[in-house]
DNA sequence: TTGAATACCAAGCGCTTGCTTGGTAGCGTT
DNA sequence: AACGCTACCAAGCAAGCGCTTGGTATTCAA
């Protein structure tokens, strides 16, 4: 169903979340939200985000769209294979979000604030449902369906090398600065709230700025 | 069995990992790893850190130790209560050994340093094991269990939260910066191999500390 | 009008899980 | 010799798990 070559983006203009979903369905590199299969995928990710793959069982997912366990396994082969496939649409979506982030900021430190931000919204459950469990589910997946992941994932870094590069970060190479740099985004899920009164998440975005690139 | 006033560290002198553990069984805030219980405790530890909590069996943790599954509970109220012993006795002894470090160093910048390589080798098993666990599984504990580790996890930040902020880091509050330095320590885990051939773990404490204490 | 495809139900199988129960063997005290 | 304590075994229960099977209702193209 899904063509796994590398659709080139498109990254003009301004678009809103449910214009670009809906030309990443048209290009066949995303289930259709509103199919069936569209709607497990999108309650197995909220609840996989909320109580961990383990601890999701299937029919909890079933009972979130109203159909019975069993009725799953019509659309998809096992439980992981649920889970892979919610880890490969979320990274497409992501790295479609991102490409256009950054490709409307101008200078080169503009770009990596963009990406920055981009990837704490999606983190932070603002923009790419699901995103957080790209991390903390990691270990969930067989050595095959990582495999499966990790094709989607190479290009969504790569913005991130690329990025970082340009933007002449200290600390050494880009891809040593990318790790240290997810790690510190991602656990920010688990103690920053961006609805709370405190920091807000373009705050955030700059303190850490100033940190992994400071001037 | 144990108290849980905050004992004063012995901060002095060089002392042997196994000197340290000695002296904290004696003070009572640790577990004997040569009894029964504690032997039950390092096999859990080592169990979770590989293959997650979940995915731990109590009859795993039973068999590494050369016991039936149910006679654990001679030892243990649940699986949960093992988890929780763990987490709060690793807080224990890697708050203790860090303690040790930063006042061996004598810079500011350099107690920084010490840190920073200690939670590295404590991440990375080389120093205390089941460290890992205390972020890959604070989830998988009740809000009970929670409160009980976060008492000793309290005194095991303060000894960071003094050290950045007498180092000067950038980017704001000291508490921002733990957090966002623990995120990128925490997450080496999935990718830094300490006995590769590529960078070692004192090469990976200098790269982080030039990010988040340039100069 | 037929036939295939899609989406689902109803029932339950086989297995694993955390945990319980009732009992026993060995040891040090008194 | 009697007691109590610690550490463990043997057996299994009740619940929950992922997944299978055989069948049905609806839709739509030929």
């Amino acid at each position: 169903m899904q063509k796994n070559a590398q659709v080139p983006l498109d990254s003009s203009g301004e678009q809103s979340p449910r214009q670009l979903i809906a030309s990443l369905v048209a290009d066949g590199i995303l289930t259709d939200p509103d199919s069936p299969r569209g709607r497990l995928l999108n309650a197995a990710a909220r609840l996989f985000e909320q109580k961990g793959f383990t601890r999701t069982t299937v029919r909890d997912i079933a009972a979130e769209v109203g159909i019975l366990s069993g009725s799953i396994f019509h659309h998809f082969a096992s439980k992981e294979d649920i889970l892979c496939t919610v880890m490969q649409e979320v990274t497409v979506y992501a790295r479609a979000r991102m490409a256009h982030a950054s490709a409307q900021a101008e200078s080169p430190r503009e770009k990596l604030r963009a990406c920055i931000q981009c990837e704490l919204e999606a983190i932070h459950g603002l923009a790419v449902p699901g995103f957080s469990i790209l991390v903390a589910e990691w270990r969930s997946l067989s050595a095959d369906s990582q495999k499966r992941v990790l094709r989607e994932r190479d290009a969504y870094e790569q913005i991130w090398l690329d990025t970082i590069a340009e933007a002449g970060c200290p600390g050494g190479e880009p891809a040593l600065v990318r790790r240290l740099l997810l790690g510190a985004l991602a656990h920010t899920y688990s103690w920053f709230k961006p609805r709370g009164r405190g920091l807000s998440l373009p705050e955030l975005a700059d303190r850490v700025l100033l940190i992994f690139a400071p001037l």
